[in-house]
DNA sequence: CGCTTGTTCGGATTCAATTCGGAAAATTTA
DNA sequence: TAAATTTTCCGAATTGAATCCGAACAAGCG
């Protein structure tokens, strides 16, 4: 950000500016988006942009920010009733609000994860990761038995990623040769038979 | 591309550009690569990209396409050897060969994937999805104990996507939480702990 | 060799991103 | 409240990359 927004003024206008982004990217794509729309729907002059980000992409990474920590606050409050559900329930669980809040506002948020697993995307969704990864830890200590179960960390790894990107690709898909529901079943089945057969491996 | 090369002088440059596209989008990534780049490095004068060309987004897709050819090209040889050997190894195999694939000629593959998965990722990649799930198929009619698996297009879409992204993702961070044959040890187990346990389910 | 068709090129054009200097609004000072 | 100062806003001008175009050059062909 070039130059941080002192008044109510300034701050309304930085606003209105990501606002303005989040709804020119969801009508024709990121790659499309001008900063001449941008300003224009946000009612600004184009000069305006400039003075609190740095160029483009900057307005593209704090909507990419914005939208991490929108998901995490919405992760966060659900933490405490998954970790006390059977992992199938929970993997569930979490994928429906996942879902819902992907494809909520005209699927502002999902195609902005399109653009942040694209460009970047290690720096981007860090975070959420560190959020997910918590999630986990909590379930396992909320369910003693499954402590056992090896290479906890990289399994964590995987399904935090290959969840995520399934989703999204998934979502983005208007054609996809599976429905939601088999994809998240599928998702939940994969995770407890792996914790099933894990701990069956370890204490027969 | 806005007319074909009818003549072999012509081929060349055509090669010579898309060529010249994997040199600069490997230096500098594709968002920073420009016409006079790619046209400086094949040895050719801009106007000729625009001659075979409709822009430099097709040069983009060209190469997109070369590449899930290519590696849909080292996949095929692999399947009579990897149908044959148990889960765990196959998938193992499968994920080195990729892997090694994704990293020859100074990774430029890998920067590929990633621009690939970025814009109409359904697109691209389509060809190499249809290929992994032959692979699968004439990996389940080799195990014939594993039909009775439930859900198999399910599992084939989650491990597919989940397991490309995972791994093209983990070859991307310079500094990735998990070593690649822990990743790779992790999908394989994913794999093999799935099946067992869907076994020992259907039939007990 | 003339003729036609295919190919190459780089300057000219177009268009979006970014800059800049001054006007307007808000805030502070006296 | 009025002047001074700071902050904000703007849109015409600049910049640079993408794309177009028509002349010049090569290849095939009778």
């Amino acid at each position: 950000m070039a130059r941080k927004p002192v008044q109510q003024r300034a701050k309304a206008t930085v606003d209105a500016i990501v606002e303005a982004g989040f709804i020119a990217m969801a009508e024709r794509g990121p790659a499309a988006t001008t900063t001449r729309q941008i300003a224009d729907i946000a009612g600004v002059g184009v000069g305006s942009l400039y003075e609190y980000f740095e160029n483009k992409e900057e307005i593209f990474r704090v909507m990419s920010e914005r939208f991490v920590a929108d998901t995490i606050a919405m992760i966060q409050p659900l933490i405490p009733t998954i970790v006390r559900k059977p992992i199938k329930e929970a993997v569930l669980d979490l994928l429906g609000h996942f879902r819902d809040f992907l494809q909520a506002n005209n699927e502002r948020y999902l195609k902005c994860a399109r653009y942040a697993m694209a460009l970047d995307f290690e720096q981007h969704v860090e975070p959420l990761q560190k959020t997910l990864s918590e999630l986990v830890t909590q379930y396992l200590m909320h369910h003693p038995e499954t402590l056992k179960i090896r290479n906890i960390p990289t399994m964590s790894y995987i399904m935090i990623n290959g969840g995520i990107y399934s989703v999204v690709r998934h979502l983005c898909d208007p054609a996809p040769p599976i429905t939601f529901d088999e994809l998240a079943g599928g998702l939940a089945d994969m995770v407890s038979h792996y914790t099933e057969r894990e701990m069956a491996l370890v204490s027969p």
